[in-house]
DNA sequence: TATCATTTGGAATAATCGTTCCAAAGTTAC
DNA sequence: GTAACTTTGGAACGATTATTCCAAATGATA
């Protein structure tokens, strides 16, 4: 009977995210990947092919977790505003709690990678189109209950919700603070109001 | 009498501009500059002093040269809130033409490699600051001009703004969609009206 | 304990990397 | 044409890279 792996691997694929989000894809070396994860080469390249590989992998873990994440605080309320809000409010905690401030993992792989891989170009499109899908169910949810203003289609208002959203990402990697996120969002929020 | 140099410095600039654009820095090797550049290594050394130096004065230079053109297409009115459209369209528009989606160089730069090189985390803060600053001046204009809603503070309102324009440097770079992106900026922009 | 088949550790490999090196080439002035 | 000085071309260099290789180690089972 042979031997059984000796480690494990969702707690691997958080460490490989996380040395592949502070230092990019090109400029994480397998080495980078040895210390970081405690394991040998032998080890990842058996689990995961290659550095692309567990790239990838660990890009679609980062992103399970945030949405799983997102999916547990907007699950507790039936308010289609607040769901929204708390989309909001956790990107804003999620960027201001980051010391290291790596930023999101997607962003910086599509910002990175965009031209010379299709994989990431196609996982960042899917995420992108998800959230905006998502956004679309609630705004019309909110306009049907008279909660949020029916001045713009849902599709359109959900579009700006996921362009604000990735503006979070960017500038909040420049200045991490709370205060001015919060005020950015307040104006953003307020084109549910009218 | 020493040889002078043989190559335009600012043609050079603008091959390396895009190179690093597409590959980004960690990604974009010697061999591609010298291959981009059509320069021997010495003259990439000689006149930049090393890939970091050349990436530095690049991506400078497209700041630059972004600055420029926007602001050409703001001086040609004197309503702020026209001024403030201009700069909206000019992004629009320069993502749509970019036919290779290579995306904004200051923010693929800040997203790749904002945690590991302090350089260029501070071009891009400042390049945000300076933005938004330049945002808040007109937002005030125009709230004192009447065209302009008070409903926020000036330089909240702009850094929402700026937080708009590089959320579209993101999403555009997922869905380079002119009319997707115009119903974006009609949405943000909806925000000056109140 | 023995067997089995995988995991593990880490050296080896070929290629690539960023930078240095230096002779040949080229421009200008005399 | 010669002298002076820089630019240019591209090979050389030491380090780093992603991946392969393979013997030792090890866990599971009988």
């Amino acid at each position: 009977m042979p031997k059984t792996k000796q480690f494990d691997e969702a707690e691997v694929l958080k460490k490989a995210e996380e040395v592949f989000n502070e230092k990019g894809y090109n400029g994480t070396s397998m080495d980078d990947l040895v210390r970081a994860t405690g394991l040998s080469r032998s080890s990842i390249y058996d689990t995961f092919g290659d550095k692309h590989g567990l790239f990838l992998k660990a890009l679609g873990n980062y992103q399970d977790g945030q949405n799983r994440a997102m999916q547990t605080l907007q699950a507790k309320t039936d308010s289609a505003k607040k769901k929204i809000r708390s989309i909001f409010d956790y990107m804003i905690n999620d960027i201001v709690t980051d010391k290291a401030r790596k930023g999101c993992m997607m962003v910086n792989a599509n910002m990175e990678l965009n031209c010379v891989d299709k994989d990431v170009a196609q996982m960042a499109l899917t995420t992108m189109e998800e959230m905006e899908q998502q956004f679309t169910i609630w705004i019309k949810e909110g306009q049907a209950a008279g909660e949020i203003s029916k001045k713009f289609p849902a599709k359109t208002l959900a579009r700006n919700l996921y362009n604000n959203l990735m503006g979070l990402r960017v500038t909040g990697r420049n200045r991490p603070d709370y205060d001015t996120l919060r005020d950015i969002t307040k104006v953003t929020l307020s084109l549910l109001d009218q």
